[in-house]
DNA sequence: AATTAATATCGTAATATTGCAATATAAATA
DNA sequence: TATTTATATTGCAATATTACGATATTAATT
């Protein structure tokens, strides 16, 4: 990412940029929305949907996971994953203010 | 951001990673937030609000009205900057499919 | 016209991300 | 226990991001 200072910024800022840059990324978002299509699949499962080698998916489950966006419970020798609620939480409040303030204001810009 | 195949990926997929990864950054968060308390303001009060230099604030800006979030109206030799409200559109109802999904689903994974 | 004020752009160093081959790990199975 | 299957980790090259000083641009002011 580069140098980011995010020492001058708030808990609140560092959590919200953190679960949006890990949405930021088109695999990650295709593996979010086939996990809303199929409830949880296995690791395998992804790496066939996914244009990409399995170590780059897993690179990418990896992200998803320490965001707290997904988890993961071990089946055997496969990984089960699905999205984890919690985890969507402070994001879904962010958007929240977003759209009741966009709802009510109207757009009017300067 | 490294090698990615965005040409693997759906046009919704990119457009949605590109505008979470406008918000990865506290800065570009931050940003987000003056608007949405101050509703519209110069360029020059978000220098003053971020822990950043003029320069870096400039291309910020720049990255949140690339992806559509933001737009800026020249005023005199300033600009002022707010919300754009369609900008928004995508991701909204983006996140409207994960609420419906998580609150139905009661997170059951595997 | 020169100066000031506000913002953008350029150039570049430091760092982060992406992708994948090679390899490691761990569980199931033969 | 050797092999297969599923996933993670390592190492590294290619590329992107971040930050900011220096400088350019543009409009207002003197």
């Amino acid at each position: 990412m580069g140098i980011t200072k995010s020492e001058h910024f708030t808990d609140e800022q560092n959590e919200l940029a953190t679960l949006a840059k890990a949405l930021g990324h088109p695999a990650r978002i295709a593996i979010v929305q086939h996990l809303l299509k199929v409830n949880s699949c296995i690791c395998g499962d992804i790496v066939n949907e996914l244009p990409l080698a399995q170590p780059t998916v897993s690179q990418h489950l990896k992200e998803l996971k320490n965001a707290g966006l997904i988890k993961g419970n071990i089946e055997g020798n496969a990984i089960c994953y699905c999205l984890n609620e919690e985890g969507f939480n402070p994001i879904k409040s962010f958007f929240d203010q977003i759209n009741t303030y966009l709802e009510n204001k109207k757009n009017q810009c300067c």
